[in-house]
DNA sequence: CTGAAAGCGCTTACAG
DNA sequence: CTGAAAGCGCTTACAG
């Protein structure tokens, strides 16, 4: 492997000159750019980029973490966060904790030891406190949540909104007890979820029903077993909103099997628009959200931020969300 | 941010003996160890990893590449992969090339600055040349893909064995006119599912027809214009394998929505054992691949290369595939 | 058992 | 326009 010195000496220069050809210092007389670029050429030389960024004091390198590959929608944000980032100089290691069996302690620590600059935290369920004290610490964006009262840059769909959105086509089409199944979690978009859902219950003139919504694990049988739980306490269940298309399939599959027991077949929305939710036989009604947006905008924002450029006043960023009406 | 020198100070130290300390160097007196360890917590110092991989001349990372993580095949690869890296104390650079939109070279590139210590590449469309001078220069492990003629590592299911099962199931149901539907992609892999597939038709006594193998866009208008022109060419096309779940989800929903005219309903089998074979409906009988293992093989590989510890003779890895028998 | 010194491969303020 | 020198934060052969 060759180094600066090395191609220093063969084009008769200094390291210094050399380092300066190769970022483009305009101030290299063009015939000792060019001498140089040749030798570089001829020795097939490329900088070692671990010595460049010691020297820098910068990874250039950002972490992305998320909860799983598993689901698509996840994957989704990972594709558009891949996309914008090439072309920007940077690397983006993309992690998961896979619902914490592998610990988010890992990615910290990559940007405490120097190995990344900054953070992309996808649906993290850090608490406020925890989040708080990591962005003074480190550059962080969140994804796919946000917290009123706090500095931090993030980028997510209208959550409150788009429930409420859901929950009004299921009212619209007369039905009246609709269920919420949901993963394990706690998030803030499930908060916001929740608090649009609620509403929408509320202005058709109805009550909350606290065991109309259900957490499961993401897998088939956990998500029967929480289904036919609501049906169990609410006979006439009609409608359906689920957390993500994952959760969406398995009961699609459960009501299919028999596994699920209904009165009737019910009016059933997901969210977030994957390809699964077209290939699901009935089709699923979903709300979309524009998943490599969301990803490609976090590492937009996160990217500003590490090259000290001005932020905006409102550190929340809503991109928009669709209603896809399909069969269910 | 404190340094090893910073510690040194405060300890009544040199560095060296601190470096020594932190890289657990059992010469280091047991009472000097303590101090030092206290100053490392009360500073909460944390080592500064670049400099430490410049000055080991080894990033500790190492890049994985794959086709995209749109298909819940490569997003399971990419999960095992994930999972063997932790604890290793490597990181590693999951990359999609998007089919070539976004370059390899980019990937291949964080290996020749030094950002990264050795390759995985899975179901990449390398020509065998290519690989060759790529695996001079760098560490790399095949995954979903070998070349008996190449001296690479590599780990992937038997595929032509797993062709030649599904083909003789949708013969043993009495199906003879047997169409295949892949992706865009030539492959190894597609090549070793070629093989068996003609050979269970072979000795069924059937000749191999071209017509009946029909590449398609992981998209639903193409798949669906690709199985309307095998059907065409094939008035009484019986059974259809799919290089994919994917692919067979789009053909199941083409079937269902009218968009594929075919006689009667064709006997499928699929790809990968993703979720998705399991939520379709019907469900895909599939051939399935252990998509975790697959990763935390090529890593474990990778992993065993770079630490120098000695090869198997044999530089192909098959892990076991499983035919599932579901409603397809 | 420990320290002084060199060096990994770059970049950059400084001087000329 | 260019070079000598220092330094990014570590590790390690060498000497004692």
């Amino acid at each position: 492997m060759s180094s600066v010195k090395e191609v220093a000496k063969r084009a008769g220069v200094s390291s210094a000159t050399v380092s300066r050809v190769l970022n483009n210092d305009p101030a290299v007389k063009p015939e000792t750019r060019n001498k140089v670029l040749h030798i570089i050429r001829e020795l097939n030389y490329k900088p070692n980029l671990m010595a460049k960024n010691l020297r820098k004091q910068s990874s250039k390198t950002i972490v992305m973490v998320l909860p799983t590959m598993a689901n698509p929608f996840f994957a989704g944000i990972a594709r558009g966060a891949q996309a914008a980032i090439s072309e920007s100089g940077y690397n983006v290691i993309i992690g998961t904790t896979e619902f914490d069996k592998l610990q988010l302690g890992t990615y910290i620590n990559l940007l405490n030891t120097n190995l990344a600059d900054g953070l992309i935290l996808v649906s993290s369920n850090m608490s406020k406190e925890a989040l708080l004290k990591l962005s003074k610490q480190h550059p962080v964006v969140l994804c796919n949540e946000y917290y009123d009262d706090l500095d931090i840059q993030s980028v997510s769909i209208d959550n409150r909104q788009a429930a409420y959105d859901a929950a009004r086509e299921l009212l619209a089409r007369g039905y009246r007890n609709i269920g919420f199944v949901t993963g394990t979690r706690e998030s803030s978009s499930l908060l916001g979820r929740m608090s649009g859902y609620r509403q929408a219950l509320q202005e058709a003139g109805m009550a909350f029903n606290e065991h109309l919504v259900v957490k499961a694990k993401s897998n088939y049988e956990q998500v029967v077993e929480a289904v036919n739980s609501i049906a169990e306490k609410e006979k006439s269940l009609e409608g359906l909103i689920a957390n993500s298309d994952m959760l969406a399939s398995y009961i699609l599959k459960g009501i299919k099997e028999g596994d699920i027991r209904l009165p009737g077949r019910p009016g059933l929305i997901s969210f977030d628009g994957t390809f699964l939710s077209e290939v699901m036989n009935p089709a699923l009604t979903t709300v979309a959200q524009p998943m490599y947006d969301l990803g490609y905008a976090s590492v937009g924002l996160l990217l500003q931020k590490l090259r000290n450029r001005p932020e905006t006043a409102d550190k929340r960023h809503f991109l928009p969300h669709r209603l896809i009406v399909r069969e269910t």
